[in-house]
DNA sequence: TTGAAAGCGTTACCAG
DNA sequence: CTGGTAACGCTTTCAA
């Protein structure tokens, strides 16, 4: 018997302490090979029922738990997934969060979370912290530029909500371009003439997103971009700037990035004196939580958040169990209009 | 050597396979033993600096990373906090988990995620997971009725939100008696006489909240209690139930548990063709982002939610490094009221 | 200041 | 079907 075992007994056998029971434990107890036990809690069909049996109950009544650390140095495995985005306060990551949670644990995965507040450096960092805890996959919502820094991760990898350029790793999101086109379609359906665009952050979803508003407008419409954000704060700043520029004619609907932005765009109309959505209609996108109970109810474009999150974890576990297999794309998630009273305007002359 | 290191070299000199580093390849490398490296990564003052800086720099080039499960299964610690909550969705929990992973972020920890959807023996489960990963540290927004099948755990655990009768353990959280209280006492000064309660699911802060609305009505008031849950759809049942009971006088005020709930009680009570606050004030709880842009903006109960999860996570940590210490019982935290159109009425006959 | 030896709790591999 | 041996990559302990 080794020292070490022995001054476990000691301090076991008094009752004063009550270590974490162990494998060995349970071996010693039964006269087993720590391996017969072992195999025995794995359900190995090596082991005989009779003595499975017995091992299960020992267990049991010891209330084992197996050391999740010590097997993931001998397998390799954390049955961990990083979950990296980059805040979990807009409500589009926790919905993704809460699909990818339940699908992982479905799958008897763990999830880490991991913030960047849209921080390229905060994002790698933090990626390489995960990939020092050996996650077995990682999920993220990427607020890189380019794909360098993210090249050299040997992790399985599925990206989304924002595509990179160049990367070569999975992906899964909505189709933005058919939202911008959507989004943009339905404002000129309901008579909208000047259509301006509050454009988000300086990523693929915000690009695509105006490249669809782009396709809308063909030739015969004016084009109006602005800078916003993802916040209501920006649209609220981004609809004031639009309109105090007496330079241009006053837009008669926006597209804004997402439905934050479109409530303080909304905000900032209402205050100025205008009608919504008679004077200005907007559409947003995201379909949050209480957008039919606004103050104004705002038209917006559903993004399947939950389907996303299925998807992503479904393609990651596909990629963990199946090696380096080619990533086969997958194809773009639908969005789908949903139109309320923001932007439903009387019919106007044709 | 050792068989595996022969033929790890013959794999890795090709280089058609890159094995990840490890501390005896830079040892090697450098003519060192691991331990010497390990001290050097580490800033171990027993190791002198020309060597530590040669170290440092070999780690980097090579992009070592330390390999945490090794670690943990060395030191016992795997800097790792498990938080255990019923629903990422709800903006609270969403709140108080961004609060929470930002804070163990700058102490050096990851947070595990796992949800129970309100179900005490998901919770039990995913608890049992969490600590045979070996998690330094579990926060949990309980879901459990008693503390039966909590008092077993030996991991440091602080809960928040709700109170368990009987449990010991470190708690942060709102002082809800004070909320209803604070709740009921405002629509009685905007002069509502019959006050009703649609309470939330049956968990120490709904009953917390229905007493301070008792406090609040005393005597002199008669009370209405209903029963609801935590969502806009129960909101509106239970609201609807009131209006139809025709034995009882209808409310002039309301004090819902949640926002949401007030939302979908505020619904139905504008289909009933009632005003809002003029037939009916209504109070809720959570300052959700943008209850103050609602079809009629809500009055509401701050409960300073990034500040629970600053505390939550401080008292973990404490309870973590300074052992079994004795849990000094922290302060609820103060609610606030904040006014909107929902329930400010003209004053009425006193 | 440095390094050798001894684990940590588990599973893989293979010989009985 | 069973069980011994070695190893996973790191750190703690202690002797040099």
């Amino acid at each position: 018997m080794k020292f070490s075992d022995i001054v476990r007994l000691a301090l076991t056998s008094t009752g004063d302490v009550s270590l974490p029971v162990r494998l060995k434990d349970i071996a010693r107890d039964l006269g087993l090979s720590p391996m017969a036990v072992s195999k025995a809690l794995r359900g190995h069909k090596d082991i005989g029922q009779e003595t499975t049996r017995r091992v299960l109950q020992r267990a049991a009544e010891l209330n084992y738990r197996t050391d999740a650390v010590a097997r993931s140095l001998v397998t390799g495995r954390t049955f961990l997934i990083g979950l990296v985005i980059p805040d979990l306060m807009q409500s589009f990551f926790a919905e993704v969060a809460t699909a990818i949670e339940q699908a992982a644990g479905a799958a008897g995965y763990h999830v880490v979370i991991s913030h960047t507040g849209e921080s390229a450096q905060v994002e790698v960092a933090n990626i390489e912290l995960l990939e020092s805890r050996k996650v077995d996959g990682l999920i993220v919502a990427s607020a890189q530029r380019s794909n360098r820094r993210l090249r050299a991760i040997k992790t399985p990898l599925v990206l989304f909500d924002r595509v990179l350029p160049g990367m070569q790793s999975q992906f899964v999101g909505t189709d933005n371009r058919k939202v911008g086109l959507m989004a943009t379609q339905h404002l000129l359906e309901q008579g909208c003439r000047r259509i301006a665009h509050l454009r988000g952050p300086l990523l693929s979803t915000s690009e695509d997103r105006l490249k669809g508003y782009r396709d809308a407008l063909g030739k015969q419409h004016a084009e109006q971009v602005v800078e916003a954000g993802h916040d209501d704060a920006s649209g609220y700043a981004a609809m004031k700037a639009l309109l105090a520029d007496g330079g241009r004619l006053r837009p008669d609907g926006v597209f804004c990035f997402n439905d934050p932005v479109a409530i303080g765009a909304m905000r900032a109309c209402l205050e100025a004196g205008l009608r919504v959505p008679d004077d200005v209609a907007f559409v947003g996108v995201a379909n949050m939580r209480f957008s039919d109970w606004l103050s104004v109810p705002l038209t917006t474009i559903d993004q399947h958040t939950a389907a996303i999150g299925m998807q992503v974890t479904r393609q990651l576990l596909n990629c963990m169990t199946s090696g380096a297999k080619p990533p086969a794309p997958v194809p773009l998630m639908s969005p789908e209009l949903i139109v309320r009273a923001s932007s439903l305007r009387r019919p106007r002359a044709r």
